[in-house]
DNA sequence: CTATCTGTTATATACTATATATAACACAAG
DNA sequence: CTTGTGTTATATATAGTATATAACAGATAG
């Protein structure tokens, strides 16, 4: 399946929809301009409320990674990606600097995250590492 | 000052508190065996209550940052800091997945990821880029 | 000894975020 | 006309976050 839901997780259920959406763009799995299921259908598959779908939609679309066409349905959008390639080198400073700051302490070379990220990086894009 | 809270941020206050103390022991400012201001000293400080500077320490003290002993104070414990190395790289690997997979997306190149690590390395270690 | 400072515990309150439930709407498509 | 879209509205429940106030127990300093 395509999305996994960990319902103890303390990540909310929406953001994991939004991540698992995201990473099924970067590994190729959904094209530009395939469908998404219903709100209400992907509700029903993974044993969520479709308010929660939507939420995820929505901020999704807000992204730029889909578009929803009322009444027709929520395709992906990935043509223009590198659109708001300035805006995510913007937002991921944070969450890297939190990630990096951990690693010095714990005494972690980063040449250790390089590999990680490498490794991340072939996998998404089929390269077997 | 050590501490700058943001209030305004989707960020708690506690986890703030928490991640600029660990910036603090990655860069060097505060230092193995240093005294950390008391939770009332600190809530005062950046306007915050006591409670919520406590949740802080007990999530640093969980995660072996610093020893809080009962009536006397609170200290940073750099010490045994590559002991919890392991769990660490188990635990980043979420947050670093949900950065790559983006980034594969916004067609940001893995070169650009790494040096921007690099270059957080280098500040947290005081070498100049 | 006394006063102060420490983390800690307890209780109560308020606000926000998250998630669900149910119903209805508007309109494209078959 | 029926079905299926996303959408809006309303209500409810739960959990997380943050504050407020008070008290406790013991280490420390005067």
């Amino acid at each position: 399946m395509l999305l996994s839901i960990d319902f103890g997780s303390d990540q909310p259920i929406y953001t994991q929809i939004r991540n698992g959406i995201v990473t099924g763009i970067a590994s190729g799995t959904l094209k530009d301009g395939d469908s998404l299921p219903s709100v209400r259908t992907l509700g029903a598959e993974i044993g969520v409320n479709l308010h929660t779908v939507n939420k995820a939609y929505q901020l999704l679309q807000s992204e730029g990674f889909i578009e929803i066409q009322r009444r027709r349905g929520t395709f992906i959008k990935a043509g223009n990606a590198a659109k708001n390639a300035a805006e995510f080198l913007k937002n991921c400073g944070d969450p890297l600097k939190t990630i990096v700051s951990e690693a010095v302490t714990r005494r972690v070379d980063r040449a250790v995250l390089h590999q990680m990220i490498d490794h991340m990086y072939d996998e998404l894009e089929g390269n077997e590492s």
